[in-house]
DNA sequence: TTGCCGATTAGCATATCTGCTAATTAGCAG
DNA sequence: CTGCTAATTAGCAGATATGCTAATCGGCAA
């Protein structure tokens, strides 16, 4: 769960992939126009970000709109923060280590 | 970098480690003791993290001591807020407190 | 020096990740 | 149906990551 969103994050076209939704959603065709690799590639990070839940997809016609997921992004930023210590706070976010 | 840093962080135990470091600095052997795999997995971890910048260790002796290097996971949470959507800023992670 | 303990490094086997091309599915238009 | 475009899936080769045991290094104490 948790695992798999920082997986997600660990590949440097994929945090690219979410900056470029970060205006909005865009179509995966309208991606790969702006990406450096091949077709298939941008399809694998983009399925990987899906099954990690940080972007949903959304099929328009002939085409499949991607947009983020804002609010697992948030989670994985607060489990960042709920790493950092706390001198005493012995029970928030404990799950981040998960 | 931050990709190393996003890649460090992409391993639960290394997610485990941070959070073992939460509360304050700790010994590599203590470290070692409450963890399920080997020493020497253990002691590759802490390496992986150190490279990342996300640890800093430190010799005490015969022993060393490791300790989390708050600013770096700051950062990295930052950089994942930055990733969030605001329609129509151009610019990033600006008004993060918002 | 020798011996011991804390910790890392070497080396290996297995597993996962990455990115490509080729093949395939999905939907639309005629 | 055929043809066309959008996008994913299959399959492969090469690169990384993981975790183990065995070997090694570093510091300290006799």
């Amino acid at each position: 769960m948790e695992n798999s969103v920082f997986k997600a994050l660990a590949h440097p076209a994929r945090r690219q992939i979410l900056a470029m939704l970060r205006k909005g959603p865009r179509l995966a065709g309208d991606l790969a126009a702006e990406f450096e690799a091949s077709w298939p590639t941008m399809s694998r990070h983009l399925a990987v970000l899906k099954d990690a839940d940080l972007i949903t997809a959304e099929r328009q016609g002939n085409q499949i709109l991607y947009r983020v997921n804002t609010s697992v992004l948030e989670d994985a930023a607060s489990a960042l923060l709920g790493l950092i210590g706390r001198d005493e706070g012995d029970d928030e976010l404990k799950e981040a280590a998960e």
